[in-house]
RNA sequence: GGGCGGAUAGCUCAGCGGUAGAGCGUCUCGUUUACACCGAGAGGGUCGGGGGUUCGAUCCCCUCUCCGCCCACCA
């Protein structure tokens, strides 16, 4: 006999064995012939561990997998991590920091490189035992890394490819400069968050003694009525610092204020640095003064003025952004080596003290940071390498618009386009060790060599002594060539031509532009082919109040302590389940309610087995008798047909939600309990079927449920054809996926079940609103009836006087005082006038009758009127007159019932 | 500032032209041997406001309000 519960905790690690030994992960296991299903999973970092965003993202892709595996296909599920450039330098780094050894500077690039790959031996792999407890069917023998030799080789060749067709280049420009690490990152990784600042107003003086007259007073219509003569141009700023390297002030070339002054200068105070005034359309009149200062060298903006107006970019930090004076020899010593924010807080003291401060506005604004870091992004002037996204775009938004890639759901296709169309050049070096370093070596004055080796670099630059670049790839662009380096790319390998391009890609949207687009744009580019054909892109997992999950917030759910307590299915099933919203609110309830849903389809079990339900292999659903059983197996084949196109589309939440229903609502709640009255009576044949049909259903049911809930229905596979006596082909994780046909589906038995359900389902709802107590059995009336009704009625009499604990059934004309219950088709009463309160059963009745009554008004009122008739779908007239005699039979019926209730009365 | 979502039962959300739904929570009843990680029943909604299109609008269009997210923005 089965126990009682599902005891996950022993039967997890078995089972997962048991598949992976029988090389169900490998898509090699399949026929030649079959067709073949891919995807490669997002790589997590390396340093990571198993997160609630991995369990649902993981528990997806794993769905897919062994539902395609079912359907018989050559599933490749290709798993890997990545070497997560920054964060990975950042782990181990602090980990020499906390045991006290020495700094990475210290140690050299070599040493620490290697402490690197000496931590990724010991604890790198965490996270990749942790998604075989959530039971996920990767193939591990195709396990690949980022930075493994195979992924380097391709990375090189990529580079050196792009370089020569020019889509790579070396550029002198402003990057996001992170004084933290002290490296270069992309756009991407620069976080926008509002702070507290100031726009400090500062008084430059103009040179060579020349004076404007600067409106000061306006009328109502904001002309200037009142001047004052100055020798000085206001500007304003949030960042003081800066104007160290100021190289000149901009004005609007419209600017009427300051039109005499384009083409004199100032003297920038402190330095004493003559700086022009010149126009530029960047300037806008209607913030601050209207004049702005010129920074070329430590912003965005000014470096386009700058290079408009031919200014200087005197750069005034160093690479911990620190004020130095090394580029700029104006910078009075005192300042040198200052940190940023403490140079701010100095000048703006001098300024005051100096008088050259006129105002200081309180404001909150937007300052970049370091996504990693966290402190603020500075704009420095570098060399970095950078791809010339631009044009890799242009086929990548092709191969969307044209439906080569689909995105699902279609939404996030705007925001792929709204990124691609806009994408600016991607800088790709990072100043870090840890990495692909840039193939490119340099001579002596300054020649660039690219090649894959070393060997070929010298062969091009022939005696030159070479350097090698000391950078390294920034970490995603390694990520881009996820899909087709992992299958061996460049060789041409068997895997490639099965497997690219991949069938389905399932991440978050957070990673649409990192990841998603660039893998897009190297997949077309490289292979000549879309990487994916269609992108699933699962939402963000938040707890129950819709908050972030964060351990400083102490609300994460960690979903290992999930699987020890309540088992991978349940939580796999609470991800499928709600994986359909863009933002997941997960509660611990939640999880706790589906581990309840597999016990329930377990204690189904359960009770198969003690009632007999015996799988036999030459059981034939086709051929049932008993309305019950051809019914189930209708509902059988929606059920199966839901979840499929479910599973198709994408829509895991819509799977898990039919399977729900199903066992639950339909299985369990229905046909077991009707079942029951079969099992129990004497009519051997009817006990037989039904038998057959309910092992049938559940070993259906089984597979259905396996992609989402992969142990428990592994188990009860094992666990059914034990007490069956039968032996299994296959583990159900290798067993065919119901396709079941049409002819399984009977309208008839539909109609007759359904009238059944709704006797028993009405005739309790009476019960219990009038307060029958259990034990009263009264007989149940039949008071009128269709022929088809009466003959179905007679037939399942047995179940629903069990059902509805009722005496017999009987065909006559019920006592005084009954109850009545109208059906479709037929109608019913209850004599149970010893617990009737006449008032609250007669205000039960007016209540129901007056439903009807609304009903019968607005249907008629409906088809009165000649434009519904003449205009509606003729299918819709039609069903809204059958809705309308329906109303008006029920509501005689009741209104008759009323009138002897009264009568009573 | 630009863009994209969303507003439906107490909560979380489905439905997206033709009779308003589910899960959870709430209330009542129940231990009838598959299951109390359970069963039976009930209550609960001017489908955010206003306009329009339509025979008919929760659903389509316009508009307003409020929430969320993404991108841009350091004078």
């Amino acid at each position: 006999m089965l126990e009682k519960t599902f005891d996950p905790k022993s039967v997890e690690p078995r089972l997962y064995d048991a598949w992976e030994t029988s090389g169900a992960f490998s898509p090699d296991a399949a026929p030649a012939d079959a067709p073949a299903y891919s995807i490669v999973i997002p790589p997590p970092n390396v340093t990571g561990s198993l997160h609630i965003g991995h369990a649902l993202n993981n528990t997806l892709q794993d769905i897919l997998a062994r539902y395609h595996r079912m359907k018989g296909e050559a599933v490749l599920w290709l798993p890997g991590t990545d070497h997560a450039g920054i964060a990975t330098q950042m782990v181990v780094e602090r980990k020499l920091a906390a045991e006290g050894n020495i700094s990475r500077r210290d140690m050299g690039r070599e040493a620490f490189v290697d402490t690197v790959w000496k931590w990724k031996a010991e604890s790198g792999g965490q996270i990749v035992r942790q998604l075989r407890r959530l039971g996920a069917s990767c193939d591990w023998s195709r396990e690949r890394f980022t930075l493994d030799e195979g992924l380097s080789a391709a990375v090189r060749k990529v580079f050196v490819q792009l370089y020569r067709e020019g889509l790579i280049y070396r550029d002198k420009r402003l990057v996001n400069w992170d004084p933290h690490f002290q490296t270069a990152i992309s756009d991407l990784e620069v976080e926008q968050k509002e702070v507290d600042g100031a726009y400090w107003h500062f008084a430059y003086p103009l040179a060579d003694g020349v004076t404007y007259e600067h409106p000061i007073a306006f009328d109502e219509d904001g002309k200037a009525t009142g001047w004052e003569t100055r020798n000085y141009i206001v500007v304003a700023t949030t960042r003081p610092e800066t104007m160290l390297g100021d190289t000149g002030v901009a004005v609007h070339p419209d600017d009427e204020r300051y039109a005499g002054l384009v083409g004199k200068a100032v003297i920038l105070p402190i330095t004493g640095r003559r700086i022009p005034i010149v126009a530029d359309e960047y300037a806008d009149p209607e913030k601050g003064s209207g004049a702005v200062k010129i920074t070329p060298a430590h912003d965005f903006n000014d470096f386009g003025v700058g290079k408009r107006a031919g200014l200087a970019a005197i750069n005034v930090m160093d690479a911990f952004g620190r004020i130095t004076a090394a580029d700029a020899p104006e910078v009075p010593a005192d300042y040198e080596g200052m940190d940023r924010f403490a140079a701010r807080k100095a000048i703006v003291a001098r300024a005051e003290e100096e008088g050259w401060l006129k105002e200081v506005e309180k404001t909150r604004h937007m300052v970049p940071h370091g996504d990693r870091s966290g402190v603020v992004i500075e704009p420095w002037l570098t060399d970095q390498w950078y791809v010339d996204a631009k044009v890799l775009a242009q086929p990548a938004l092709k191969a969307v618009e044209d439906g080569s890639t689909v995105f699902e759901p279609k939404s996030y296709e705007k925001i792929y386009f709204e990124w691609l169309r806009n994408i600016e050049p991607w800088c790709i070096s990072r100043q870090l060790w840890w990495g692909h370093r840039i193939p490119a070596w340099y001579g002596p004055n300054g020649e660039i060599f690219v090649a894959e080796t070393e060997a070929e670099a010298r062969a091009q630059a022939g005696d030159l002594p070479l350097i090698q670049d000391e950078d390294v790839l920034d970490t995603w662009f390694s990520s881009a060539l996820w899909p087709f380096s992992t299958m061996g790319w460049p060789e041409e390998t068997a895997d490639l031509k099965r497997f690219y391009p991949t069938s389905d890609l399932v991440t978050g949207f957070d990673i649409i532009f990192f990841w998603v687009a660039r893998m897009m744009m190297m997949g077309v580019h490289f292979m000549g082919e879309v990487p994916f054909r269609r992108v699933v892109i699962n939402g963000l997992v938040r707890d129950e109040k819709g908050q972030k999950m964060s351990k400083s917030k102490g609300n994460v759910i960690d979903p290992l302590e999930v699987v020890d307590e309540l088992g991978a299915d349940p939580l796999r099933f609470t991800m499928a389940i709600l994986s359909g919203t863009r933002d997941i609110k997960l509660s611990k309830q939640r999880i706790e309610g589906y581990r309840n849903f597999g016990t329930k389809l377990w204690n189904a079990a359960r009770f198969c087995q003690m009632n007999e339900c015996r799988l036999d292999p030459a059981f034939d659903p086709a051929g049932a008798k008993l309305a019950l059983n051809r019914w189930i197996r209708g509902e059988t084949v929606r059920a199966a047909r839901e979840v499929s196109a479910a599973l198709d589309a994408g829509r895991f939440d819509e799977a898990a939600n039919a399977l729900y229903r199903f066992i639950w609502n339909v299985f369990c709640d229905w046909h077991l309990e009707l079942a029951k009255p079969v099992f129990q009576g004497a009519d051997e044949a009817a006990k037989a079927e039904t038998r057959a049909m309910t092992a049938w259903v559940l070993d259906q049911t089984l597979k259905l449920l396996h992609p989402v809930m992969p142990f428990l229905t592994e188990e009860l596979w094992a666990q059914t054809a034990a007490f069956s006596g039968v032996t299994r082909e296959t583990l159900l994780i290798s067993a065919p996926w119901p396709q079941l046909p049409d002819s399984y589906l009977d309208a008839e038995a539909d109609a007759d079940m359904g009238l059944v359900i709704a006797a028993v389902s009405e005739g309790r709802s009476v019960r219990s609103e009038l307060g029958v107590p259990l034990s009263a059995k009264p007989d149940l009336y039949v008071t009128e009836t269709s022929d088809r009704a009466r003959e179905v009625l007679a037939a399942n009499a047995a179940v629903i006087s069990q059902m509805l604990r009722v005496g017999a059934v009987r065909f006559e004309a019920a006592p005084q005082g009954s109850a009545p219950i109208v059906l479709t088709g037929a109608a019913l009463a209850l004599p149970v006038a010893e617990f009737i309160d006449v008032a609250a059963e007669s205000a039960r009745l007016m209540k129901e009758l007056a439903a009807l009554q609304d009903t019968v008004e607005k249907t008629r009122k409906k088809l009165d009127n000649a434009d519904f008739i003449a205009r509606a779908k003729p299918e819709v007239v039609e069903e809204t007159r059958g809705r309308l005699a329906e109303a008006e039979a029920a509501h005689a019926k009741l209104s008759a019932a009323v009138q002897r209730l009264e009568g009573l009365a």
